[in-house]
Order: C-alpha cells, then structure tokens, then sequence
DNA sequence: CGGTCAAAAATTGCATACAATGCGGAATGT
DNA sequence: ACATTCCGCATTGTATGCAATTTTTGACCG
C-alpha cells in the first residue's frame, strides 16, 4: 500500500491524502471521521482505515481515544527532513547516473525542463509562474529517481517529499531563487547523462541544501503551534516546496 | 503511530506486528482475518485496521478483495534494504559521532558490548549464541542511533530494521562472523565516543556492508517464493559503486 | 485422466448500532 | 466571584450483519 500511495485512484485514502496535502485540510486541523465520512458520502469504517494508514505515512498524528489531525510540522522538523532528502536523493541520482538513463526517461526528463523553461519564458505572474515551475520540479525529481533499482530507497524519497503544501510558508522565495533552482536541474540533469555518478550526486546534495538555505530563521518567525492555526491558503493542489 | 511503532503494547496491531516480526506468522504465509480475530479475541474491525498500518510498514502485503499475507522478501529485496541501511546507518552514527554520546548512553551501550563478550565466553551453543548475540546486535544498534537527533531518520532505519527474522535464512552464518561483526561494534563504539564522525561512519558502512556480501548467491538458493508470487526481480539491482 | 464450468463456501468491503471515553459547560457550594 | 463537581454532548472504539467478491470444490464433458 505505501508502494502505491502516490496513486490518484478514488479510495477514500488518495481522496484524503490529497486533501492534505494540497492543503485543503491546513496543518494542525482536526480530523472528525464522521464529518469526513459525510463529506466523501461513506461510512466512517472506511475513513477510519484510510486515517490510520495516513497516520503511518505521516500526514496526520492520532493519539488513542482522541482522533486526529493533520501533521504540522514544525520548522525544525522541515529542516530534519530536508537532511533526509539530501542524504536519500544524492543517492538515488548516483545510483541512476551509475546505471545511465534510458533514452526515454532522458527525453522525458529533457521536455520537463524544456517545459520549465518556456514558463520563465512566458513572463507569467510571479504566483502563477511559482506553481507551474513547482509541480514541473516535483515531477521532474520524481522521474529522475525513477531509475535508481531500489524501490525501497524510491519509497523513503516520497515519504520526505508527500508532504503538506502549507510548509512553503517556512520557506522564503524570490524569482532568482526559481531560476537558481532550474539551473541546477539542468546541470544534474546533464551530469547524470554524462554518467557521473559522483558529480551528479554532489550537485543534488547543493541543491538542497540550498532550498534548506531558504528557510526562514526559527527566531524570526514563531513556530506555528498545533491547535487550529488553520490557514487555508491552498495555492496548486498538487505542488510541494521547491527543491 | 508510525514513531510508536516500536512500542510493544497490547494492541492488535503490535500484537500482529511482534507475531510478523519473530517469524510466527511466517514470510508468504496468508492472514485470514477472523482467524487472527479469533486468536485475539477481538472483532475483525480492529484487526482490519491493524492489518492496514501493517501493510504500510511493508510488514504486510494487501490486495483488495484478496486480503493480506506476511511480506516476503526476496533476496534481491533483502539487498535493497541492506544498500538502505548502509545509506541511513551511516549517516546516523555520523551525527551521534558528531553531537557526542551522552555518559548514560555510552555506559548502556558499553554493558551491551559487555554483554556479547559474555555471550561469546559463555560457550554455548550455536544457534543459542546467535539468537543471544543478534538480539543484544539489535539493541545495539537501536541505542546507538538514539541520540542523532532526527526523528524522520530513525524512524526510517526502523523502516528498513524491522523486518521479518526469516530473512536470516538468507544469510550465511558463522561463529567468526559473530566474533567479527562484535569486534565492529567495538570499533564503531570506539570510534563515536572519540568524536570521529567520518571514522564511526565509514566503519558502520562497512559493518553492514559485510552483513550484505554474507547473503547467499542469488544462483545458490532459490528464491523461496511462497504462493505463487512472483516478485519484481529487477536483474541484481543493487548499488555499490562510485564512480 | 485432465480440463472446464458452475455452484457453494470462504473471505473481504462496507454500513450501522451501540458502548466507552473524553471534553465542555452548567449548576452548585463556599 | 471563583473554584469544583457533575451531567450531557461529541467523538472515538468495537461488534455485528449483510452485500460483493474471490476461492475452492466437485461434477460433467472431452
């Protein structure tokens, strides 16, 4: 199951995954099952199953007797996670520049970047432009790793990378940034074709490092604390933070 | 749920979990469940959901309208994991090494050391000593990693640590790999109580990497499938390698 | 003797009902 | 007025019943 989650079928678990993470249910929201059974028209059998399964990937905390909510990740805990994606992507990158792309993936992975470009190009509002070049990025990193022969380092990658939309809050953006971040999927890209394992996942390593450079200052802004702090700012359903 | 995970409470899903674990649901066997609901004296409800979080943790696999067996575990599988927990170990003793062992967890991990020579003095047994020894290696293990001070990281070395022990029939044995893997910890301890991150981290990677050259030929044994599941193969796919 | 199809048994999927727990608010006493 | 206790409501925990699906079995035919 947890091999599947990124699948968008209609269970009751990808309906609420997916609500979390696009934020619709914010960080720290409370979770009531019979409000969410009536909302996807099932009974809360279902919905408890699917919850409990949420709960080991992650995206909500459950304690006994009380329920659940969404997971609201502290600043510090992003910056532990972001440790983890540069640990687990270089070494899935090395792993595919050691193995070489397939022609295809290659191309595939080249129209991504050629799609990144022409959204810089068409001079989009910055919000808009934001979005686009996110989801472009996420998929782009999934499709990379794709290739690396161990679905168990694939599988830690999406539990470090499915998480909540609303954590791009802790994370400051500027249009350089983007640019910035494009240019080094470029030059991953370019190692990882040239099969240099090595250069390719050193690259990766930087890259997010530097996304991790962009968060705010845990002293400049207060931890955003559990109880309902629900901000329900949404933005692209499917993005993450960049990276 | 998933950070408790390693709590063994009186729920059916550690119940479940410990049964999976020690090998008494064995790898590939089918899990009926009102049978299991019988033999805990619950409802299927319960059980149905334990099973769910299970099948998240990879404990079990789940096929809807089929149900749930005991994950099975290829060989390759087996090395898959094993280039993850060179990968996640590593960097875990690294950061212990780094943030230094607190006196009270150096003196448990030392009685744990003193603990196997024990074991090994004591001449029992093989088989005995083996389970003795792999047990207090567990805990080592565990309690090494404790203080990194990432969450998200030891809760993925759980991921990849808590497997079936039927996985050890994969594995060949002997009194001085034992002896060898004790006199590592030795070293790695050695090694992280100095201060020596890159030290304690590239002898874990090598700890455990020798761990992985004991398994058997994937030529040698045949994969023992159990119902007729043919797992993904993927051809060796493994790691190792720099370029 | 083996293969195929159909019916029966077994098992899972979902909904509903009820019990248990926790939380909040009102009422009461000081 | 404030603190405390108790009752009622909201929510979760569990059991059970029935529908849907799968698996098994057995009979029939080649």
């Amino acid at each position: 199951m947890a091999a599947l989650s990124h699948i968008h079928d209609g269970t009751a678990y990808s309906r609420i995954r997916q609500m979390i993470l696009s934020g619709d249910l914010a960080m720290g929201a409370r979770i009531i099952e019979t409000r969410i059974a009536e909302h996807l028209g099932q009974s809360r059998t279902p919905i408890r199953e699917a919850l409990r399964l949420l709960a080991s990937d992650g995206l909500v905390v459950f304690e006994p007797n009380r329920g659940y909510e969404v997971v609201c990740y502290t600043p510090a805990d992003v910056r532990e996670i972001y440790s983890c994606r540069v640990l687990l992507e270089s070494e899935a990158v090395r792993l595919v520049a050691d193995r070489g792309l397939s022609p295809e993936r290659a191309a595939s992975l080249e129209a991504l970047l050629d799609e990144a470009d022409a959204a810089f190009a068409a001079e989009l509002a910055p919000e808009i432009l934001r979005q686009q070049f996110l989801a472009v990025n996420n998929q782009f990193h999934q499709l990379l790793y794709a290739g690396c022969g161990n679905e168990m380092l694939l599988s830690m990658i999406r539990k470090v990378t499915d998480i909540p939309v609303g954590i791009r809050h802790y994370f400051r953006f500027s249009d350089d940034l983007l640019a910035g971040s494009h240019a080094a999927h470029r030059k991953i890209f370019q190692a990882t074709v040239n099969r240099q394992p090595e250069r390719a996942s050193a690259l990766m390593r930087e890259h997010i490092w530097t996304a991790k450079d962009r968060m705010i200052d845990p002293s400049e802004a207060g931890t955003p604390t559990h109880p309902g702090d629900a901000r329900h700012d949404n933005g692209g359903a499917d993005e993450q933070s960049a990276a």
